[in-house]
Parts: structure tokens; sequence; C-alpha cells
RNA sequence: GCCGACAUAGCUCAGUGGUCAGAGCGGCUGUUUUGUAAACAGCGGGUCGUGGGUUCAAAUCCCUCUGUCGGCUCCA
């Protein structure tokens, strides 16, 4: 068998290490009950509650220790049927309350009522609900309700190690009791285990909280407050070149830059529906004569009073604004972290106005914009998803159930249109007034991250009544797009900056070229500063260092801070004009090694400017 | 917000009930005038995150708050 190949058999491997670890938990504490314990990306998990006892990472020792005692019995696992009276007195006998309120659920409904969770998590499938069966598996004295399927025996599971103990609801909802999740990661051999435990490590390296600080180019404050990230003027330079290059590829199809206070009036949001659903996360102001304002949690409803200010005629559509701003949402501070997710979020905003006829051209115009942007911050490999509402909980959002079809299909036609069957459809992950077109970006170790968006809306145009008058003279409403390309940019920021390790191409670096000085001598620190104004002339942005350090310890600065180009300047250069530039060792290697000093700082201008110079990534 | 862990100098960390709390790097000053990844010496720098409690005695034990990390929940 060739179990290393067989992700079929590396899924039961996963599945059955929980089991073991299960059974460990058991031995260790065997009044512990157990929740579920699925196979999850890398690994597994199993959800234990001990009363009056509270796992610790101390115990990862003496419970890997029983899981290999456990593995060396070679248990086989055995596959049985209960029916459901024969489980439930089970779960009964050994005080497992959390499968027996599971089973409960099933005799009482016939099937797992929490939508929440899939039944296959807990081991059962749909058809084995309804006649009333349920399968389990034993290994040694421990059994389990389970669907399996498993590997024969304890000692088939190949290499495991335990990694973290964290809270989770029972059955994933936040009104529930909190069980304490053990995560491990599973891998068929101890080399893959190796690889993958290497592949965390290279991602603990280019944490971009870590290197964010490293490279000085954001700070937080515990004054100013949590989820609120202070730009320094570095990383304000990256921000700003990366925005730039967005709204350059925009102005391109025609959109015009608009900009809007970030407070208004609470009206606003009950007309654009986000006051019933987001209230409760909105920072809110309340004025000295009483009036009710908010920080704008978005952008769109602002944008729509533009474009209400005055009569549309068709042929004015489509209007395309633009706005590079801050909104602001009350986010549970448990859930920040980073630039990942924060209180005061920059979005690159765009919003189109435009007839249901032309929705298709702009989608794909837009499109275009994200593909350039992607491909040239070196994320080349991009997925999609189709995010709709759910047929089947529509509580959640604004509009007719046959309008949101209609727009579905119409972004899926655009999605068939451009990668075939190549997206997936993610239910019930549209915004509240309209599908979208999610891009997903793999970054260089492999991970997966959700970054530009486009969205269909037609329940905003509806609220705030936006119409044009159409050929036949009649008020005719629109629709909406809305699109982010960095999406979130500090977001995107904490994706780019692990993506490129902080080695950011020379037309973003927040500093492109460094100079360093060989020696304090007058003429050499004139010479340094005069090639510094050249270079800022051709709107470069250079440094010098010199500070009366070594050259060697210099270099080493300035390779740490991953500045692409570095210049050592001494007497050679200031008699030949020449230098022999330092390339930071991921970039492309120029073919002249040696060139005069105004051609250099001229190429590289032009290589900043032309965006050439990708990520190697 | 919830569960758990954590918080010592600008950074990385040592110090777990007992004299004035330590190291390396960074910073500053001096010497040196340096040639492609760390010259040498000296000097600063911390009411041990905050507030309270236990104790003869707290960085060390307990509680509160703030923040960070790992998850859960949420995400326009």
């Amino acid at each position: 068998m060739s179990a290393t190949t067989d992700t079929d058999y590396l899924h039961s491997m996963r599945h059955s290490s929980a089991h073991i670890l299960a059974t460990a938990v058991m031995r260790l504490w065997p009044e512990a009950r157990l929740g579920v314990g699925p196979v999850v990306e890398n690994g597994f998990y199993y959800d234990i509650d001990i009363p009056g006892v509270t796992v610790s990472e101390d115990d990862f020792e003496a419970i890997e220790a029983e899981m290999k005692k456990v593995i060396a019995e070679k248990q086989e696992f055995i596959k049985s049927t209960k029916s459901i009276a024969e489980a439930l007195s089970w779960s009964k006998n050994n005080k497992q309350v959390y499968k027996e309120e599971l089973l409960n659920d099933l005799k009482r409904a016939g099937t797992t009522v929490a939508k929440d969770l899939d039944p296959e998590t807990l081991g059962m499938s749909s058809e084995e609900s309804r006649v009333s069966e349920v399968t389990f598996y034993t290994n040694g004295d421990f059994t389990d309700l389970c669907r399996g399927p498993h590997v024969e025996s304890t000692d088939k599971v190949g290499a495991f190690k335990l990694m973290r103990i964290a809270g989770a609801y029972w059955r994933g909802k936040d009104t529930n009791p909190q069980m304490q999740r053990l995560y491990g990661v599973a891998f068929a051999t101890e080399k893959e285990l190796r690889i993958y435990l290497e592949m965390l490590e290279e991602a603990r390296k280019r944490d971009h909280r870590k290197l964010g600080a490293e490279l000085d180019l954001f700070v937080f404050s515990d004054l100013v407050g949590q989820g609120l990230p202070l730009w320094t003027p570095r990383g304000t330079a990256l921000k700003n070149e990366l925005d730039r290059f967005v709204q350059e590829l925009r102005d391109e199809v025609g959109f015009e830059q608009v900009s809007i206070p970030h407070i208004t009036k609470k009206e606003l949001y009950e007309a654009s529906g986000h006051w019933a659903k987001f209230k409760d996360e909105l920072f809110r102001i309340t004025t000295r004569e009483g009036h009710e304002f908010a920080m704008k949690p978005m952008n769109c409803p602002h944008h729509t009073q533009i474009y209400a200010s005055q009569p549309r005629s068709y042929r004015d559509l489509p209007i395309r604004y633009r706005d590079t701003t801050m909104v602001y949402r009350d986010e549970q501070s448990g859930e920040l972290g980073g630039l990942s997710r924060v209180r005061g979020i920059t979005q690159d905003d765009a919003h189109i106005f435009c007839r249901t006829g032309q929705v298709q051209q702009e989608v794909l115009k837009l499109w275009d914009i994200i593909e350039a942007f992607y491909m040239t911050t070196g994320f080349t490999e991009l997925s999609y998803r189709l995010s709709t509402h759910d047929p089947e909980r529509m509580d959640g959002y604004s509009g007719e159930p046959a309008k949101w079809n209609e727009t579905v299909e119409q972004l899926e036609n655009i999605l068939k249109s451009k990668v075939d069957t190549n997206y997936y459809v993610g239910v019930g992950e549209a915004a509240f007034y309209g599908p979208k077109i999610d891009f997903m970006a793999k970054d260089a170790i492999g991970r997966e991250h959700q970054v530009a968006t486009i969205q269909l809306d037609f329940n905003q145009p509806e609220g705030f009544k936006l119409s044009c008058t159409n050929e036949q003279g009649e008020e005719e409403r629109i629709v909406m797009l809305h699109c982010a390309v960095m999406g979130s940019q500090e977001r995107f920021l904490s994706v780019y900056i692990e993506h490129t390790a902080g080695k950011f191409p020379v037309w973003c670096a927040p500093e492109q070229i460094r100079l360093l000085s060989v020696n304090q001598e007058d003429t050499t620190l004139y010479f340094v500063e005069s090639l510094r104004q050249q270079g800022k002339k051709l709107g470069l942005r250079i440094t010098a260092d010199n500070s009366n350090e070594s050259v060697g310890k210099k270099i080493r600065a300035s390779e740490m801070s991953k500045v692409p180009y570095t210049i050592v300047v001494g007497e050679k250069e200031i008699a030949t004009s020449e230098v022999t530039p330092r390339i930071r060792s991921d970039m492309q290697v120029q073919e002249a090694v040696a060139m005069k000093i105004e051609n250099f700082l001229k190429s590289v201008a032009n290589e900043a400017a032309s965006r050439t110079t990708h990520s190697s990534m």
C-alpha cells in the first residue's frame, strides 16, 4: 500500500490519530467528556471537557507519551453498528453528555438540527440518521461514536505532534459552553511532518508583526488603542506607492476621485440598511445637541449621496468614483491581530453607478485591474469564489429572492466567461446587499488569503432611490458595483509583507537606495550628499548612512533593512564617478556591474516607474 | 466578547519569595577613518505592563484592569 501518497488514507490516519488522542485523554482523565474529533487541514483536533480540570500545554508531554503507548499496543480499529436507543444508553452509561446531546437531536429530529455542525463531523451521514442507526469504532477499551473510516490499527497512524490547546464553543455557538480543543498535526511520515514544521518556522520568521517592527513600517500604541496601527514614514511610503498603482490602473478606465467626511448622521445608515444589521459594531457619537452620529463603517452610502446630488442621464453612466479612505468598525477585541484585523481600516474603495446592462463590461474592467495589480505584486496564483446568499436563510439579506437569483446568475456568467469552471461557490458568503466575486491569492509559502472583491448591489440603489433618465425619458433604477482591489490595505499589507518577507520590489520599497560613506571626510560627505540630491530629483527614495561605523557594519544594517540597492561611496567612486551597487540577493542581476552614477540613478528611477521588478517569489 | 497562555531596558531574553534587578544587540560619548553582512573602550537606560491584596519580605504568590499571542464566535 502506498500510504504516503493516498490522501484518503492520510485522512484516515489523521482521524485515527484523533481517536488515539481521545483514548489517551480518557486514560489520563477517565471523567473527561468528549465533544467531536474531526480531521482538519494538516491534522486533527479533539474537543474535550474535563470537570474541574484545565488541560494545559504542559500536559502535552504526558498525553503524547500515552498516545505512543496506545500506538505501541497495536490496537485494532473495529467498526460496529448500534441503534439510536443502544447508542443513547451507551452515552448515558459512559457519562458522555455531549454525545448524548447529539444522539438526542438525532432521535428527536431525525437529523442533527444544528446546521452549524456538519453531520459528517459528528460521524454519521444523513442516510444513517434516517435509518436511526449510527456507527461506532472501538480500539482497545476506547469506543467512540464515529463514521470512520480508520486505519487498520493504532500503529498505522504515521507521524503526529500536539500543537496547541484552545477554547472552542460546543457546536460552534457562542451561547454554548466552551470546551478545550486539542490540536495536533499529522502526516504519513516523519519527514513530511518535519517539512510542515519547517514551513511553520518560515511563516514565523516572516510574520508581518515581526517584520513590521524590524523594518519600521508600523507601530501600535497602548494609548491609541487596539487595532489602530500607526504608519511610520517608511510604511506610509510603501502603502502610498501601492495605492498609487491601484489608482493609476483605475484612472485608465475612467474613475474619478472623490472624498467624504468620516462621520455621518445615523439616518444615512438607516436608509442604506446598515443600521439594522450592524448598529452594534458602529463607533457611535452623540453631539452636544443630542443628535446621533456614527464613524463611517463603509463608504458606499456617502458615495450614493454624491450620485444622488443631481439628476443623471443614462448618457452619464457609468459614473465611477474611487476613494481610498478609512472606515471604522468596533470589532470584538479578541478578533484583532496585527494588521490582519483592525478597527481603523483603510479601503481602496470604488463604486460604479451603472445600468443593469452595463454590469458585465464594468466587472470585466475591474477584473483586469485586479489581475494587473496581483500579477505585478507577484501573486501569480489567484482563485475565485462566487459568494452568494443562502436561499434557506434569507433573513440576513435585503431584497427579493428572485432578484438575488438573477444577480447571482449575472456574476456567475461573468465568472464562467473568465475562468470557466475554475471557481467555487460560497453559499451564505454574500454581502447583505448583494452577491460578490471574491479573489483569493496564494502567497509564497502556499497559504491562501482573501484579497480583492467585486460586489453587485441592487439594494442600496433601491434604498436611496438612485436612478437615471433613460432613452424613453423614464426614471430607471440603476445598480451599483463595489470594488476594492487591495481590500483592506492593512490586511493586504499583512499578506504582502509575509509574501515578500519584507523584500519589496524597487518600485514600492520604502527605501530604494542607501548610500554608505566609507569615511567622514568632507569630500566624501559632500559627494554623498550630492548623490542623494540627484536621486531625490529623480523621485527616488534614497538615504545616506554617514555614521562613523565600519563599512561592513553599515552594509549589514542595509541588508537587514532589505534595501534593494546599497552603494558604497569612497575615494574610488569620487575619482571615477562609477558605482558597483550591491544588489539585494532576491533581485534580478543587473547586467552592468559598474555604471556611471548618473546613469545608474536614472536606471533605478526608470525601473521604479515601470514596476517591472516583480517580487521574485 | 469567550477559553487558555503570556507581559522584566528601544529589541531579544536571563532572573520564580530574601542584599542596591542582569546580559547581548541598539542608543549616546570617545578613540579609530574604515572598501561590501557586526572595530575598540566608556556611559547612560528598567518604580519588573497597571491598580490592589497576601507576607517580616514580592519581578517572583492571589485578584483587577490594559495589552500581546493561540483558538472559538463574528466579519459590510
